[in-house]
RNA sequence: GGACAUUUAGCUCAGUUGGUUAGAGCGUUCGAUUCACAUUCGAAAGGUCGCAGGUUCGAAUCCUGCAAUGUCCACCA
């Protein structure tokens, strides 16, 4: 370390006395042009792998010190590949996780995957009927089914593994987990148990969410809505009703048991209370006349038929008011048999349109008009979801139950709470940060309306209910069963054990698995799409707080879904679908990664072209070359400098220590692409455009070049793991980077930084002049130049590299500029050279004049707010000084314009 | 209907507690090319920061209203 400077401190860095222990000069000759990364890429991910450092107990003394850092990887599916969704969140995943790895945190990232229960399955049916199977589960039986069923997960699994090394993912392979296996099964019959006991689980015949095409229940959340053209219709049940009601849904009316008005409704007031038995289509109702808030009075004849069986909401009036429940819809769809020889065994669709011609037949039609409308549809199978009653498990989130542990800091154990204050409150205390934050509302507004959540499937594809029954099915038994017990045959949501995630894949509830990795929860951040608000993060809040009294994770980085280069979704139907696996041979893994997280906000939706990832294979190539031009300086020996460090060694050096605390900052923010970004400039702008440009002239400085390339490898490892490990062997640098330890520097020379700024905008200033005037590029010429003593020498310390990089032959001091010349002005200097021939001077007077307006506005306003005594009093001192500073140097360009024209 | 977000250069987007002639990349135009990189380098053009008010010494930034677009939630039976 102390090889270097005391003024830059580079208090982390070690290791350059290797540096170019590997290569000869003639290697490095070698070294391509182009970089290759299909060439390298999955050898330096096998060396990394074999390494162990990917498993936390492997790593380093500094790391096992270190403080415990945990991502669980969000278990992608079993359903097919990944996709570039999922390629952005194991981008940004690996960047957080190499990032703390680097800084000396003992950091563990589990992968794993999920079986996705129902999505599986739906996958598995939709294959088997275009193979010709026109009702798999009857023709194959539970077994077989399965059996397929898993085939196709297992062989999903296979591609997802490899996707996820491809994409460098350093996760710890030892320690994957499938939310399908043994372990987590068992933790979910956990669970299940604890809840039941708790009564928080319960069954119980309710309406719930079916969907007919795949016989099973559906939460709220699987069900999405399609906007359709619906026909209401206003009518009465029959001839001596008093009151017309309006329905979409005519054919639900068999179901109907009561009429509910406003109770302020002045036109029913007569009515509330009373019971009628109209004949409906052939079928003998009884209906109530209720009153219930809940009631419109304004919609159509502010009369609400209501149909307890069949609608949610009506479930809740009938509720409210004791109601009787008619089904009159079957698990197929269809009319049941009640509601007439005409109408049973039709289709909802056809029902419909039945009673509708039977109600105008009949003269009971009143009105019929067009309105849009929700249709619920299935968000896997997309086919019209009825709401209809049955005998269902579900989590109730309002239930009082008595704590099992302290809890989240606030509640002890043996307090009653609801799991809905669990939820509300991991989020309202600060425990758990959503990024970005506006995502609160969110949730809070999500919470406070969450309803009950069924949990029982009838699909084969999951953990199945942990309970058995015995006989008439009013027993249950969470534990072993005996002879003549029956185990319920459904399955459990997917989302169940999803939600255990966070302690279920740290080994929970096995005593010995859960001590071995209780320091790494809470996790530290859950990094996954803002779809998965409700889904998954909800109910992992919800899951942890109740079983473990604490919150999963401390973050939550919600990324925002990769669209197409118009905005679209990527979906095979469209055809716009960038596949992570066709573009990573082609552009390289790390062109990959940066194009999914530079240019990127979380929660906001980002656009991807395959253009955007071109243009980071650019740079990736950039950092290659600088790497391999820096090597060959280094190890040619002539062009070693050594001794005190010139301007550009410090501006350099200073810009560096500034840039990698800001990005340091931005990473622990959570601003990746800001950070990105800002190291891109550095690298790019900074670095390579300028003081290696520099570097060639004046030799490169030996120390700083190191410092250089060392730094930039470091800090550009999280993002593009694979080309900066590769050149940290190239150069000899001892052991892996990828347990290289983050750099941090001390900025000291920042008054010489400055003064080279000035230097800087000296040489743009003649290029700029050089371009405008056409003076051919090739063409060295002679500059002049007036400016204060200390600019003088400034120039003249600098002025080899100066005449390099403006390609003039020599730069003079002047005392005034001839008449003659052309000339511009740069910060506080005129810079000019004598063209004899070609100038424009008329055009040169327009432009001149031009400026001198936009000058003299400037000045004028700059003047009038200085002297303003409420700016100057109110103003902070720095904006004050850089404005008069400003002022000054707008004044010079002002006075050297004037005399110009004159 | 409710909530949230977005609206800045031709395109994609930065702009972190309000600070002063509004930034970048891509694209465009002009110019360069043995000497790390054409997957390159230099330079230029291009914006009344969606609209209208307000607060302030000062507004792209804060407040109010409006408009357009998008997302989510709830759906009026």
């Amino acid at each position: 370390m102390s090889m270097f400077s005391d003024k830059i401190h580079l208090s982390t860095i070690h290791g350059f006395s290797v540096i170019l222990g590997a290569l000869s000069m003639s290697d490095l000759l070698e070294l391509p042009k182009a970089y290759d990364a299909s060439s390298v890429e999955d050898a330096i991910y096998a060396d990394w792998e074999s390494s162990g450092v990917f498993n936390p107990d492997h790593l380093p003394d500094r790391n096992q010190k270190g403080e415990p850092y945990c991502i669980m990887m969000p278990p992608p599916n079993r359903t097919g590949t990944l996709h570039m969704g999922h390629a952005q969140r194991m981008s940004i995943q690996d960047l957080m996780i190499r990032f703390e790895r680097m800084r000396g945190k003992k950091a563990l990232w589990v992968p794993g995957t999920d079986h996705a229960g129902l999505a599986t399955q739906v996958k598995v049916e939709q294959i088997l009927m275009k193979e010709g199977y026109k009702d798999p589960r009857k023709e194959l039986g539970r077994e077989k089914l399965l059996g397929r069923v898993v085939d196709f997960a297992d062989k999903s699994h296979d591609t997802i593994v490899n996707q996820t090394r491809k994409m460098g993912s350093s996760c710890d392979w030892s320690r994957e987990r499938y939310t399908f296996d043994a372990e987590r099964n068992l933790a979910v019959n956990t669970i299940f148990g604890m809840m039941f006991e708790d009564g928080i689980i319960e069954r119980g015949f309710r309406v719930v969410n079916w969907d007919p095409q795949f016989q099973t229940t559906l939460s709220d959340d699987e069900v999405d809505s399609k906007d359709v053209t619906a026909r209401l219709l206003t009518f009465k049940y029959d001839k001596v009703f008093p009151v017309a009601i309006s329905s979409t849904r005519p054919e639900t009316k068999f179901g109907d048991t009561a009429v509910a008005v406003h109770p302020d409704d002045v036109r029913y007031q007569n009515l509330i209370g009373k019971t009628f038995e109209p004949i409906f289509c052939g079928k003998k109702l009884s209906i109530q006349i209720i009153a219930d808030t809940a009631v419109d009075p304004a919609f159509g004849t502010g009369a609400l038929g209501v149909t307890p069986a069949h609608s949610m909401i009506d479930a809740e009036i009938a509720e409210r008011h004791d109601l009787p429940s008619v089904q009159v819809i079957d698990q197929q769809a269809r009319m049941m048999a009640d509601c007439g020889p005409e109408f049973a065994g039709l289709t909802t669709v056809e029902a419909r349109a039945k009673v509708e011609a039977t109600l105008t037949e009949s003269g009971l039609l009143i009105s019929a008009e067009e309105v849009q409308q929700a249709l619920p549809i299935a968000q896997r199978g997309g086919t019209t979801v009825e709401q209809l009653p049955s005998k269902q498990w579900f989590v109730r989130v309002n239930r009082k139950f008595k704590l099992r542990q302290d809890t989240l800091g606030k509640w002890k154990k043996g307090e009653e709470v609801t799991l809905k204050e669990l939820m509300l409150e991991a989020v309202q205390s600060g425990d758990i940060k959503l990024v970005p934050e506006r995502f609160d509302k969110i949730y809070f507004h999500w919470i406070n309306n969450l309803r009950d959540w069924c949990i029982s499937r009838q699909i084969w594809f999951g953990h199945q209910i942990p309970v058995w029954y015995k006989g008439d099915e009013t027993q249950f038994s969470i534990e072993s069963p005996g002879t003549d017990w029956v185990r319920d045959a459904d399955t459990l949501d997917t989302w169940f054990s999803s939600a255990a995630w966070t302690f279920s894949a740290l080994g929970w509830p096995d005593k010995k698995a859960w001590e071995a990795h209780r320091e790494y929860h809470p996790t530290s951040v859950l990094e996954t799409g803002r779809d998965l608000i409700f889904f998954w993060i909800a109910r992992m809040v919800l899951m942890t707080t109740y079983t473990l009294g604490e919150v999963p994770f401390k973050s939550v980085y919600l990324s925002g879904l990769v669209m197409d280069e118009q905005g679209r979704k990527m979906s095979k139907s469209v055809g716009n679908v960038l596949d992570p696996l066709e573009l990573i041979p082609k552009y390289g893994t790390d062109a990959v990664r940066l194009s999914l997280v530079l240019g990127m906000t979380p929660g906001q939706d980002g656009k991807l072209s395959e253009q955007k990832i071109e243009s980071f294979r650019n740079f990736t190539n950039k950092l290659w070359n600088i790497s391999r031009f820096i090597l060959i300086q280094l190890g040619d020996e002539k062009q070693n400098v050594s001794g005190s460090k010139t301007m550009a060694d410090e501006w350099i050096l200073s810009r560096l220590a500034d840039v990698s605390a800001s990005v340091t900052s931005k990473l622990e923010s959570f601003q990746f692409s800001s950070a990105g970004e800002e190291l891109r400039d550095f690298t790019w702008n900074d670095l390579a455009d300028w003081y290696l440009e520099i570097a060639k002239v004046e030799g490169g400085k030996v120390e700083t070049l190191k410092t250089l390339l060392n730094a930039i490898l470091r800090l550009w490892h999280p993002f593009m793991p694979f080309v900066t490990e590769h050149v940290w062997k190239i150069a000899g640098m001892k052991g892996s980077l990828i347990v290289a330890e983050w750099p941090e520097y001390i900025n000291d020379s920042m008054g010489r930084a400055a003064e080279f700024e000035k230097l800087r905008l000296f040489v743009t200033g003649i290029r700029r002049l050089r371009a405008e005037q056409g003076v051919d590029a090739t063409k060295k010429i002679t500059f002049g130049f007036v400016a204060d003593e200390a600019m003088e020498e400034l120039v003249g310390d600098n002025l080899e590299w100066i005449k390099r990089l403006t390609n003039t032959s020599a730069i003079e001091v002047m005392n005034a500029m001839p008449d003659n010349w052309v000339v511009a002005t740069s910060g506080m200097s005129t810079i000019g050279f004598d063209k004899t021939e070609g100038v424009d001077m008329v055009a040169e007077r327009v432009k001149m004049e031009k400026e001198l307006g936009q000058l003299t506005s400037y000045i004028k306003a700059t003047e009038s707010k200085l002297s303003d005594a409420e700016f100057s009093k109110k103003a902070p001192e720095h904006v004050v000084r850089s404005m008069s500073d400003k002022l000054e140097e707008a004044k010079e360009k002002a006075k050297v314009i004037t005399a110009r024209l004159s």
